[in-house]
DNA sequence: GTCCAGGCTTTCC
DNA sequence: GGAAAGCCTGGA
């Protein structure tokens, strides 16, 4: 919140970012197109442009952005407008979540482009980190357009994925026996059947609602895409990880994953989403309950 | 209406 | 060879 913004030739710089740790961001699993430097530092494509990004000391440095692109596209982006601290001090009243918050600590929840990450996290569906990354880059290779100089694709339109025939999809980029539902979800978007940007003035529940009649989008993906493209906050993600140490240190025994959803909902409340967050990755870099 | 089993592509560990 | 940020279908 404290953060000043200078602007240099190529880059701009967020001095005393605080609470933003690239790593922590970007490899937690809420976004699948950060690609880490030999510098540490980490680039993406996203809103049709190349940004590259680094933590020096107190500071972020974004390389490939301007003021104008910054204050319309990364600000809200980033979550800049979210306080973390309090978020992170109110949920460490709870034990558990103070040593995955420890462990996160530089974590932040992207505004992601919509129709990208519902795609994504229909991808996502019973399958590996590695390999949905791998996916999305294709897609983006083969229907996307290039971008800039560099070997940079952008993530393709809905009406271009709609054009997808599901066999040469599913052959070109691995997705499997989720090419029928990409297509088909894209067509309904392209078509204007479904108004993602209408999302955004919706409650959890209401968005919910709509983003299930997309197929392969379920209970765990519509939640995915509600918190990590609309912000909804209060959104809690079950998955494999979120189950496992939802049991392992809440529940002690079995639990089907709807009761887990609305545990997580009853005890985090609207800040679930983060909650969810942390110990996700707390949860999986640490192998918990496996 | 709810709940559950089985199937699904392909890669990673 | 089992598991993977699950969803869909069909049957009880």
């Amino acid at each position: 919140m404290a953060y000043s913004i200078i602007e240099e030739e190529d880059r701009i710089i967020l001095r005393d970012i605080g609470s933003f740790e690239p790593r922590h961001i970007f490899e937690c699993g809420q976004a699948f197109r950060w690609t880490v430097e030999e510098d540490k530092s980490y680039t993406t494509i996203a809103y049709g442009r190349v940004l590259n990004v680094k933590r020096e000391g107190p500071d972020l440095i974004l390389k490939g952005s301007n003021p104008y692109d910054f204050n319309r596209i990364w600000k809200n982006y980033f979550d800049l407008n979210r306080d973390y601290e309090e978020i992170k001090s109110q949920l460490s009243r709870d034990p558990i979540l103070e040593e995955a918050i420890e462990f996160g600590h530089g974590i932040r929840i992207l505004n992601q482009e919509p129709f990208e990450t519902s795609i994504s996290f229909i991808i996502s569906a019973n399958n590996q980190i590695p390999r949905i990354k791998k996916s999305i880059d294709l897609i983006s290779r083969y229907y996307g357009e290039k971008i800039g100089e560099g070997d940079f694709y952008s993530f393709p339109s809905p009406l271009a994925l709609s054009k997808a025939e599901p066999r040469d999809l599913k052959d070109l980029t691995k997705v499997g026996f989720r090419a029928e539902r990409i297509v088909e979800t894209s067509k309904i978007i392209a078509r204007g059947d479904l108004d993602l940007d209408s999302i955004y003035d919706l409650s959890r529940d209401e968005g919910k609602e709509v983003l299930m009649t997309l197929p392969g989008v379920g209970p765990k993906v519509s939640d995915c895409i509600l918190l990590f493209a609309y912000g909804k906050a209060d959104a809690f993600p079950v998955d494999v990880w979120v189950k496992r140490v939802m049991e392992h240190f809440y529940l002690k025994k079995e639990t089907n994953v709807k009761l887990i959803g609305s545990y997580g909902a009853e005890i985090f409340g609207d800040l679930a989403g983060f909650a969810q967050q942390y110990l996700f990755y707390y949860a999986r870099e640490l192998g918990i309950g496996k």
